[in-house]
DNA sequence: TACGTTTTTGAACGTTGTTCACTACCATTG
DNA sequence: CAATGGTAGTGAACAACGTTCAAAAACGTA
């Protein structure tokens, strides 16, 4: 038997998580697998299983790093009004995801079956929509605003998700940054006719 | 050695087509197993793979029933005019979906990587999407009621897509249908302003 | 130094998709 | 009718997967 050594388990937590985000990134959802995740970080899959419940917690966890890298990115957004807040926002939210569009998968996709979200998952998400709601309640102080940010966040996830596994081309020759935004124009005309 | 029988190939590949979306239905995509859908048929994991080039190749068969189920309900609805046309195909849509969210998840998501789509798979998508631009063309005559069509279909994807596979609520606790319909609501708002 | 505890290890189990040598069957020929 | 050739079903085998766990090594303490 090899020698075992002892790790840091925070140094080795961290160096997982990344390890697992590059994996994703260069060989998609099918590259990341527990023995090649545990010779990226120079161990053994049984180590793994010993930060992690399992791989699907690993991929959490780089999906909480990309949550929050992405709600930093809206938050250094400069000010603006309402409408190009929105459009900033839409835009943003692209880019983001076409730099990372593997990453992405891992968001949504997944085995899945039954297995449930962790709290901190639902609440960042809830925290994403809410910055699109923001800028709604502005235009939009009566009707709830945080609905139709929802419904907003639904019309560009549709886009996204497509635009994510490479086969927006299925449906459309336009791209995805001006359907996004098509999307938004479409929302402020219905807020704008709304409080006529 | 067992005794080899001999098949009726067409008749097999229906019945492999068949019970792999019973399969599907029953335990979604992890359920579609080569073993398991051999043992559906009464036949062997080989013989699988001699009437269909592997199992993505099954999948797609059973995508394309789907497909085509979509668009005969489609065209048995009705007439009616635009407006109330594009807020049926929603929810026709939307309870077509939900009555197939498990079959439905393989059309979109899979393994993938860099595997190509069938030609008869694009052209089934488009037909599709040509029936949503019929009635958008009877408003709209003036810009390409294609691309307004191709828009509405990926604002109500973004709701269906969730809702498939079980996720709607990380996002909202709205119904897919309204949500759906409010999609179609924005985009009428949308034609209507336009022309004004 | 010796012991007990904790952590790492990697072999092993049960899956998966996919391949292919083998062989049983069918159809044609002699 | 017998022999033979080609076709097609078979299922064992391969590589890889997630996951588990007995054993072994290192650490902390006495």
């Amino acid at each position: 038997m090899a020698r075992p050594r002892h790790y840091d388990h925070d140094e080795l937590r961290t160096a997982i998580i990344e390890a697992a985000r590059k994996l994703l990134e260069e060989g998609g959802p099918a590259a990341l697998t527990a023995r090649a995740l545990a010779k990226a970080v120079g161990t053994t899959p049984g180590t793994i299983y010993n930060l992690f419940s399992n791989m699907n917690a690993v991929l959490h966890e780089v999906n909480r790093r990309t949550f929050t890298e992405l709600a930093q990115m809206i938050d250094a957004a400069p000010p603006a009004a309402p409408r190009d807040r929105l459009l900033a926002l839409a835009d943003g939210y692209v880019d983001f995801m076409l730099a990372r569009r593997v990453v992405w998968r891992g968001l949504f996709e997944g085995p899945h079956q039954t297995d449930t979200f962790p709290g901190w998952y639902t609440s960042l998400i809830d925290e994403l929509i809410d910055r699109i709601a923001a800028p709604i309640a502005q235009l939009q102080p009566r009707a709830s605003a945080r609905l139709l940010a929802e419904e907003l966040f639904l019309s560009v996830h549709g886009v996204v998700a497509l635009a994510a596994i490479e086969r927006l081309d299925l449906v459309t020759t336009q791209d995805p940054h001006s359907l996004a935004r098509s999307a938004v124009e479409r929302m402020l005309n219905w807020i704008e006719v709304d409080r006529r």
